[in-house]
DNA sequence: AGTTAATCGAGACGGTACGTCGCGTCTTTGC
DNA sequence: GCAAAGACGCGACGTACCGTCTCGATTAACT
């Protein structure tokens, strides 16, 4: 059982990360997609608008996908939590109702989006994406599911992934191409999908 | 009363549009999206994959991505036409399944994910994506449930659109996340979106 | 057994070289000249103002430097010639004044300035301009100025080449440097290199 | 009464400009204008040849015509230094016969012709070659010959400035028409030009 | 209190790709 | 066979960002 922290020798001296900076960065990242989209998020426009050095950017981001992440998981951590609590067909519904309002109004929605998008582009952001954002929460979410279950609120014929890809597939497609998400879809998905067929 | 042709009918002396650079083009773009991905696909890497001037490229295209546009539309005709003869129940799920299938097995799928992800990068490709494909396609699918409906092999609770999304999200969704579609996936989504619930 | 002219088997059959095209690129390049200057005389331009076909250009010279040369060769001969009859001081004094104008006013002027300058920047403009058109000129003004030696109207110290060149020289660099030519100095040339020294 | 600093006197903090690169920009516009003349003269070759990026280039200069001018500037402040001491008419006879000497056999002499040329071809460059070379060269002349003037030991009918170009241009046309420079050219031309006439 | 080292803004650097321009050649159609 | 029209392969243009780097200046913690 040999060393535990690779380098705890020296505690570091000199001043620690500026956090101003950081904050600077990830609204200045925000903002720019918002207002321009993922094709005029630049680095450099991000550091400008942010009033910092380009390096300071790269010293702590490896790239700005990684940026993103970053806003994404803090925002939609706060907006968008996983029921953990009571585990009805009702919390499940009332979770993908407020997703399709998340990718739809929330600002930050513009960041999922994008990141799924991007993915599509590059291995690396898919890599990160998964790891960072998608498997987390989707974990949460099949605890979410598994609850249900054991309530005997909700009995799905497919497996917790592919039940909440089911869910949760046509919110995310229909925000991709623009879509509005109308009212009954949510309710059709969660009766047609979660509820045990009579017969 | 039918206009007489608004084009004055001069068909043009001078050489005509080279067939060979034409297809040249669009299968480079088609390997190289396959091979490096949306990320390593420049304009300056098809040209010399297809051995074209740049320039032809920038005459008959004002963007890559209208050139994985066409290669699109051209092989989806052909791997996934929408179902216009019959339509039942079964020949629905047919098409899904052939769809579930183009996205994950055939290339063209990746142009397709592709074009998915860079319209939310970039509002022109949204534009000309749903005007040249997502649109066309949409009207073809309306017809094919019509036709359904009308045949009362289905009686779905929403409307086409909203219908058709709730089908086709999933699969995309899986797709973009790198999932495989599972067999039974889209039997759920037909048996539970589709059939009238017995009650 | 002498060979005849080359090809005099066939008279030619098809059109001639339409004489009305030639005209229109040779106004065409000399417009543009004057309205673009010669960075922005480029053979695309000279045929769409000619109305002519880019392949009719090439046909018939092989740059757009023998255009000009073709239209300095006209012109020149026309509002420039070299005396050949009386062969005085004062009509060499003319010819440079009359030099000195061409270059300065008669848009020509500015076709002999590029051509120069051109001649710079491209050893086959340099090979063509000698042969067509310094050279045949300098001819003549060898004539001019032997005559006038003969008539003991003037005794140059130099050799004729170098003569005409220290008379023309600082007319070509006034121009070249975009300077007005004064009235003395043609005079002051004439006596001071022309004129044997009293001694 | 020394006017004070205009500059805020901050110095810049980050990297100074690479004064390697600006030497291997000089050098490789230098090269290739002898190895491959003006029109063989590109950005991009410069680049290529000087290990730099095309952009470090277009950082500090406008165009090629200042990359030329710049080592003009340098080389012909060492090989060809206007006399400012002693100013005799043999001085003045010495500075031409350098000057000749320059344009026929010195690199640099072919990057001055090229000048010459390039200001026909495009106005900008005529006006920066005036500004920065032709005019402060210009203002030297001048003063060497009025301190000739002063000291008796010449007089020109004509004005300085015209007096230099009777006295440049010829050597200078010589240049441009790729003729050499005879030894008795200079001389006539100082004695033709700045000497008294006897009478 | 002085030393040390990591931070920061600024921005130059070698690169890659962009989308455009003009070159000179080639191809089609019509007179 | 010439001409108008214009597509083609080619190569350079000048620009935008990339990610790396080097410069002072500043700022904590550890002597």
């Amino acid at each position: 059982m040999p060393a535990t922290s690779p380098q705890p020798r020296r505690p570091r001296s000199g001043p620690r990360r500026d956090e101003t900076a950081r904050l600077a960065v990830l609204h200045a990242a925000d903002d720019l997609l918002v207002e321009h989209g993922f094709g005029g998020l630049t680095v450099e426009a991000i550091a400008k608008r942010a009033g910092v050095a380009k390096q300071t950017i790269y010293r702590w981001w490896p790239s700005k996908v990684e940026i993103l992440l970053d806003t994404l998981i803090e925002d939609s951590g706060k907006s968008l939590p996983v029921p953990t609590e009571k585990a009805t067909a009702e919390s499940i519904r009332g979770y993908l109702r407020g997703f399709a309002r998340f990718l739809t109004r929330d600002p930050a929605g513009k960041v999922l989006l994008a990141l799924i998008a991007q993915a599509q582009h590059d291995p690396d952001t898919a890599k990160s994406f998964h790891k960072r954002y998608l498997g987390p929460r989707r974990t949460q979410e099949r605890d979410m599911l598994a609850r249900a279950i054991e309530a005997g609120e909700i009995s799905p014929e497919l497996g917790p992934d592919a039940t909440m890809d089911a869910l949760v597939g046509p919110i995310v497609y229909r925000a991709l191409t623009g879509a509005s998400i109308p009212r009954g879809l949510v309710d059709t998905l969660v009766d047609g999908l979660l509820r045990p067929r009579a017969n």
